[in-house]
RNA sequence: GCCUAUGUAGCUCAGGGGUAGAGCACUUCCUUGGUAAGGAAGAGGUCACGGGUUCAAAUCCCGUCAUCGGCUCCA
């Protein structure tokens, strides 16, 4: 007998070689149904892997992260086996579950191509194997043996992985016809895929290496039962509506010209006035925390980034030099602020008396970004960066550091950014020749970021080779609508380009010294975060961040001179006020139409006029609340001044 | 840049070798003082762009541009 411990502490006893599922029935029948994978000793196993030792065990069904992980990996297999049918000669790279599902890279040789329009095919034929309850059944191979087997099935994609791996660790899961090498968990048998759907192909790259063959990749989802995927699906229509490429042409708050040119966005009046605010907004936390507006010229002579190393690095993939009538004289658009920035510190003479040096400038870039890479608002090829540069002595990086980092709690607790994630960018350790500076400075400024992210408690996910190449960096993540990650404000530590630009301040030793520079932008660029804050909040914004996004409307004729009024109080530059004057009916253009994009309304009338309120209707959801006019300015203004002082 | 799909009215989309369709929106009139109200009439499109095949192309073929979903990239 051999004892299990379960995650509550409880122990059982049950004979050696028992597997999870019989645990499970010995609990309840109800829950051996449920349970999808188990972990034994910490370790997600199948359910089916007899248990030989004393062990504890928790047991996952499919709403546990592990257990849904298993379930779509047991997915992918299943279409492999599938794909295996219809598509003779197929090759298979790697297929494993993700977020929403799974997919599978698949070579199905020179000359076929499978196509959305193949999948109602490849889903018949998953339902008819999975109908079949096959089971799937783990083996531990050798690597000489699992070698033999991929080569003789021609499965190189296989056999290059296998080579990689070492001997003793590989199993292979087979069901029905269908052999894979993989490390499971899985499903006891395919029975459990109840409701299952295609949803994309791409190509991918093997490896993810842009130099290799490109795969194809067929993405899916599948779930135990029939009314989970309807759910899923219609989660994915309500979250499209969210888009905020929709919602941004709706609301009249941007949009694209084919004229004008590939991801570079035209504001419109609302969304101006929108990002207006929101830099409005900044700009007042950051006079707080000692920041220092600047202007600078949106080119610059292209010797300025071959000092700063971006030539070298990207000069090729850039807009190309602007040229002058004098001979080699080039100017680039400029596609960062930090040059720029380093020649205002250059000005003067500095002491460390006027450290930290704080510049900031919503600087306008420009970026030729891979024309597949545009998205939206979320990735263009000419936005606003909410930059800053932060020149400092060694000794004030940690505490400057730390100040912007409550800059960027401050806006994501302003805007209600609940779901966050930070990760700590660091070098690549096999690439080191992407990066420029020393060791020593690099350590200085990786050490330095992941100590401040401690003495913060901030839990940072550290990712390898994100770095910039000048420097490392701590970025924050928030996902859109779709759960796709986006990176929005970002703090940069850096050592190299006070280097290359030969930045000196005079130290009380009357010593020169080199300064450390910060870049950071907490927003990211106005842009993306337009976007964001637009599918976070379906494009009902904060009152105080749209006060022009608020229709009045006068309920009578009588009202209207008094509804002007009310505009004029709200210092509003583009108040709509509205009203039938035919017929002294009430502003019904506005009431049917504009309602739709605007989402907050402020009808005027007898009752309003003598409380001094006025009352706040929300598209869809009526009353919302109200709102004395009178100082409806000094409302917002407060309101923006309440959200500062909370946080700060 | 690469793979897949798409491009028809302001929006959402149907259609499809023979003079262009619907719903919503728009304009006018009637009805209605308020949380996506009803009726009547009207206007609106070089079917993304360029070339080819054809008596005839929005439709078929080729190319280009843009866009969706991915890959790679992201200073």
């Amino acid at each position: 007998m051999i004892k299990i411990t379960f995650p509550d502490n409880s122990l059982r006893e049950y004979p050696e070689g028992i597997t999870s599922l019989e645990i499970a029935e010995s609990i309840s029948p109800r829950l051996a149904q449920d349970v999808v994978a188990a972990a034994v000793n910490g370790e997600t196993w199948d359910l089916t892997r007899p248990i030989d030792t004393d062990a504890s065990i928790k047991l996952y069904k499919w709403e546990d992260e592990e257990g849904k992980h298993a379930f779509w990996h047991s997915s992918a297999h299943l279409m492999a086996e599938a794909l295996q049918e219809l598509y003779p000669g197929i090759k298979f790279g790697i297929g494993p579950a993700i977020e929403n599902g799974f997919y599978y890279d698949v070579d199905p040789g020179e000359g076929v191509a499978i196509k959305e329009s193949d999948f109602p095919a490849i889903e018949a034929k998953m339902a008819e194997l999975a109908a079949k309850k096959e089971n799937i059944v783990r083996q531990s191979i050798s690597k000489t043996e699992a070698l033999k087997m991929f080569e003789n099935r021609g499965e190189s994609y296989k056999t290059e992985l296998i080579s990689e791996l070492e001997d003793g660790t590989i199993t292979t899961y087979t069901q029905g016809s269908f052999t894979d090498l993989c490390r499971g968990p899985h499903l006891p048998n395919t029975s459990y895929i109840k409701a299952l759907k295609l949803m994309t192909v791409a190509g991918a790259y093997w490896r993810g290496d842009e130099t290799r063959r490109q795969l194809t990749r067929i993405y899916g989802i599948t779930f135990p039962k029939k009314k989970m995927l309807d759910d899923y699906l219609l989660l994915l229509e309500e979250a499209k509506k969210r888009d905020h490429r929709k919602l941004g042409k709706e609301m009249e708050l941007f949009t694209f010209s084919q004229n004008v040119g590939q991801g570079l966005p035209l504001w419109l009046p609302k969304g101006t006035q929108l990002r207006l605010q929101l830099e409005d907004f900044l700009k007042r936390i950051q006079k707080r925390f000692g920041y220092q507006q600047v202007i600078t010229p949106h080119i610059g002579n292209k010797k300025l980034y071959i000092t700063s190393g971006h030539y070298a690095k990207y000069g090729k993939d850039s807009f190309q030099p602007i040229h002058t009538p004098e001979e080699g004289e080039e100017f680039l658009l400029k596609p960062m602020n930090c040059p720029h920035h380093c020649e205002i510190f250059r000005a003067f003479p500095r002491s460390y008396k006027d450290l930290p040096l704080r510049l900031a400038e919503f600087g306008t870039v420009y970026r030729y970004e891979q024309s597949g890479e545009l998205h939206g608002l979320t990735r263009v090829r000419g936005f606003t960066q909410d930059d800053a540069h932060i020149f400092c002595t060694p000794d004030q990086v940690k505490n400057e550091f730390m100040k912007v980092m409550d800059i960027i709690h401050i806006i994501f607790k302003a805007l209600d950014f609940k779901d966050y994630e930070a990760q700590i960018s660091l070098r690549d350790p096999n690439n080191q020749e992407k990066y420029i500076g020393s060791e020593e400075n690099w350590n200085k400024a990786e050490n330095a970021i992941i100590e401040v992210c401690q003495e913060k408690g901030i839990a940072a996910k550290v990712e390898l080779g994100e770095a910039a190449f000048y420097g490392p960096k701590l970025d924050f993540m928030v996902k859109d609508a779709l759960g796709r990650r986006w990176q929005l404000g970002t703090i940069q530590v850096d050592y190299n380009l006070p280097d290359r630009f030969e930045l000196e301040y005079v130290g009380a030793d009357n010593q020169k010294h080199r300064p450390v520079m910060i870049h950071r932008a907490p927003f990211g660029s106005m842009e993306r975060f337009v976007a964001v804050l637009i599918e976070h909040t379906a494009g009902n914004f904060p009152l105080w961040l749209t006060p022009d996004q608020v229709v009045i409307m006068p309920i009578s004729e009588k009202f209207n001179e008094y509804a002007h009024h009310v505009a004029d109080e709200l210092s509003m530059q583009d108040i709509r006020v509205s009203v039938d004057d035919r017929n002294e009916k009430i502003g019904r253009k506005i009431r049917d139409n504009e309602l739709k994009k605007i989402p907050y309304l402020l009808v005027v009338g007898e009752k309003e006029a003598e409380n001094q309120e006025v009352s706040v209707r929300k598209h869809g959801e009526g009353d919302v609340g109200s709102m004395k006019i009178t100082n409806f300015a000094a409302l917002l203004n407060e309101e923006v001044e309440k959200q500062m002082n909370q946080w700060a």
